[in-house]
DNA sequence: GAGTCATTGGGTCTTGCGACCCATCATCGG
DNA sequence: CCGATGATGGGTCGCAAGACCCAATGACTC
């Protein structure tokens, strides 16, 4: 799981970043501040693998604040107008990665993921960058989740929309009862969950389901 | 249900707004797109109550975009730099409420809610519209969850976040299995669902608990 | 061809769950 | 002061759910 901060201080675009980034099955905010002294503050009490840090910020802006953190998380900067000049800044004060936002937020995903593994991408050329970021589009589901058949997601996706009962399963798959729990069994056992409401949690929450 | 579209060309944000007011339990986005013309386009085949579009979109700004719209949706305007001149330029061609994008996303929410009830947020002054905001805080739940009891809406949160067994539900609110069977009896009657499993989705669905 | 795995299904058994009845006590509004 | 409501419990009953065994088939790989 890899933990986020978050610090812009568009409070509309810092919360709707950290609703998106939270629906991501392997990642967390863990704050979401609106200066680069509260940034880091907030790390001091709570670790984050990755802080997203706009760029454009009031009272001493993103760069210096990159500068601060050193080694405490590793920063991506987001900024309104990328410019060549921005991104060199931010590469020299330490950045990760530098994006516009207008990318769409799988990239943004896919640079969180990559940084948080170690990668540098402002020292990667635009197409370099891009080859990475391709490789890290997939989120590493949960070692369980990631090992369901497509029979067992089918399940799941029912489930989560509200067709609990065993017999309703049934009649839906057009298979026995039996067949049903049987399926929701190995289900448990590879989600780590002991019932089905715990797994239709787990289902919402992974994105294996639409939340209606 | 108040059905919304939301138009700004840094994706970022709007697919992060996007989510963020999905999450709300009496909104759903429609439709995502990413200039004024797409807008118009879009609400042609997909009608929406709301339309939250940024003034500052490259080929054309959002103000032309609004006065085209006319009577098909209604238009919230959302700005970087809020300037009163936008203010007026936006009220003029139609929109119903500006907000700049360093509000909460609370009260951009409340702003939804009121504008998709009629007001006009732009006429008013400043303090008349906060007072008016302030009555549309609250999401308007459905009949049903709107009569939950706080004690339920304890055991619903515990729910959705998968303590589901009913020992565990007890042990965690320190009173009998008996009492948390009684008061999921009546969650179930409230929230027409026949099952935990059901009731959980449904928490997570009306907003009533996070997500984790 | 042997082996693996997904999908289908069977059986049995215990426990949990939900439906239905009920009572007690405190709080709060008329 | 009294009725309504919420929170706390009790009991019973039937069926559903989950844990544990198992087997047959088909597809795909090595």
């Amino acid at each position: 799981m890899i933990r986020i901060m978050i610090a812009d201080d568009h409070q509309l675009f810092a919360e709707g970043l950290s609703q998106a980034l939270n629906s991501l099955p392997d990642a967390r905010v863990v704050g979401v501040v609106n200066s680069g002294p509260a940034l880091e503050q907030a790390l001091k009490t709570q670790p984050a693998e990755i802080s997203i840090v706009d760029i454009e910020m009031p009272g001493g802006d993103g760069i210096t604040t990159i500068d601060a953190l050193g080694m405490r998380t590793r920063a991506i900067v987001v900024s309104m107008y990328a410019s060549d000049e921005q991104k060199e800044r931010a590469a020299r004060a330490g950045a990760r990665g530098f994006f516009s936002k207008a990318v769409p937020l799988t990239t943004l995903a896919a640079a969180v993921r990559a940084v948080a593994d170690g990668k540098n991408l402002t020292e990667l050329s635009d197409e370099e960058r891009d080859q990475v970021l391709e490789t890290y589009r997939e989120a590493q589901l949960d070692p369980g989740a990631a090992s369901l058949t497509a029979r067992e997601r089918e399940i799941l996706q029912l489930l989560a929309i509200g067709v609990s009962a065993t017999d309703e399963l049934a009649d839906r798959l057009y298979i026995s009862q039996k067949t049903v729990k049987n399926h929701l069994a190995s289900i448990f056992q590879k989600l780590a969950v002991s019932d089905r409401t715990q797994a239709a949690i787990e289902a919402i929450r992974l994105g294996i389901a639409r939340p209606s």
